[in-house]
DNA sequence: AATTTCTTTGACCACTCAGTCAAATCAGTA
DNA sequence: TACTGATTTGACTGAGTGGTCAAAGAAATT
């Protein structure tokens, strides 16, 4: 028999259970949530749980991991040889996209800088920087070629990050807000960030 | 002796308690956060701060009750008989003061949102909704008179929250990209909020 | 079918933490 | 100074929670 890693039943419990933790984790944060909630919503008993898992935290850090590959993708599609403002304005895209498509991934994160970032710190100052520091000189680039309007590149991923996350980190507020009358909320807000970016770009 | 509601020690140290809290909360949302921090941080011992608040979670309630005055003031001076651009940058100026002026603020109503808002549900759908429809409104007037270029009023308000709130929620990812070079992160935000919202808005 | 390895669980333990309480201490007043 | 009410605290309780463990049960292997 060839050697593997883990056995069917792992890799299968072992997703079921980070689904379930990110469902938990996503609601509750790291201390609000319990192995009892995760056990629960796993279908799995909580001895079973720490059977895949060393501990709570391990599976929180799991979680963690797992995200940052998806985390930097949308910036790193940044294409140096494309159309400055539609480059800018398909990574605004791809960032809300995620924020639709992954709102418990997007609300992990959240809590966790907010509470310190305890963990991420690490990938933050080395991964997240390089990467951040590297677009920054590109649109500083197209800048100086006079592709797009002198703005600050730094302060303009913050303002993407912002916009884009807080339909998904905030969304309980815009639901109660926007109420039951506007159902295309989320059309409304590509429509929006695309035309407020598109105009603070134009050369 | 005129009756009074309180002591000039209960008054002192309900104060102490809740800039404790407030810290506290702030940094470990409230299921991090004990009691026995709260009363280390405030000086006081833990029966002493019971002998002042019910539980813990009557100090919860206590600071965001105070927080939501402060929370509508921003927007509520949005005058109708202003200058449009003028009266909404000034918006955007007034909400990144608070940012710096209240991070644990801005922090303290993060977390609570952004864990489903069990306590502001009812704040958010009555004053702050009733709040937000009336300065919709008043932005449509101004836009139907073509005082301002045609934007989704109810986004832009979404999006001034979002980046102004940025600076304090993600504070710590924003001091570990922005790292130690810049020390003027906060004028240059400012400066890139005034010059996106300037052109998004310009008839 | 027998054996070995992997998986699951009930019962349990140690510890943390919100909250209690009676007794001590302090502040103000007569 | 003695009295009264407000304030403070050490010692405690009980519920909840992360994690352990030995033994039972299922799968895979021979």
């Amino acid at each position: 028999m060839i050697e593997q890693e883990s056995t069917r039943i792992q890799r299968k419990n072992k997703i079921i259970i980070l689904e379930a933790a990110l469902d938990v984790f996503s609601k509750q944060g790291f201390s609000g949530a319990t192995l009892d909630q995760i056990s629960e919503q796993a279908g799995l008993s909580k001895p079973n749980i720490l059977y895949y898992f060393s501990s709570k935290e391990a599976i929180h850090l799991c979680l963690l991991q797992r995200l940052l590959k998806e985390w930097l993708e949308p910036l790193q599609q940044l294409n140096p040889k494309g159309e400055p403002v539609g480059e800018i304005i398909g990574y605004v895209q791809r960032k809300l996209e995620m924020s639709k498509m992954y709102p418990r991934e997007s609300k992990l994160f959240a809590i966790e800088i907010l509470q310190g970032a305890k963990h991420l710190k690490q990938f933050i100052q080395s991964d997240l920087k390089i990467l951040v520091d590297a677009k920054v000189a590109l649109i500083n680039n197209w800048v100086d070629q006079g592709k797009i309007a002198k703005i600050n590149p730094v302060h303009l991923i913050f303002s993407i990050w912002a916009t884009t996350q807080h339909y998904s980190d905030f969304e309980t507020q815009i639901k109660l807000i926007c109420g039951s009358k506007q159902t295309n909320v989320v059309s409304d807000a590509e429509d929006h960030l695309k035309q407020m970016f598109t105009k603070l770009l134009a050369p």
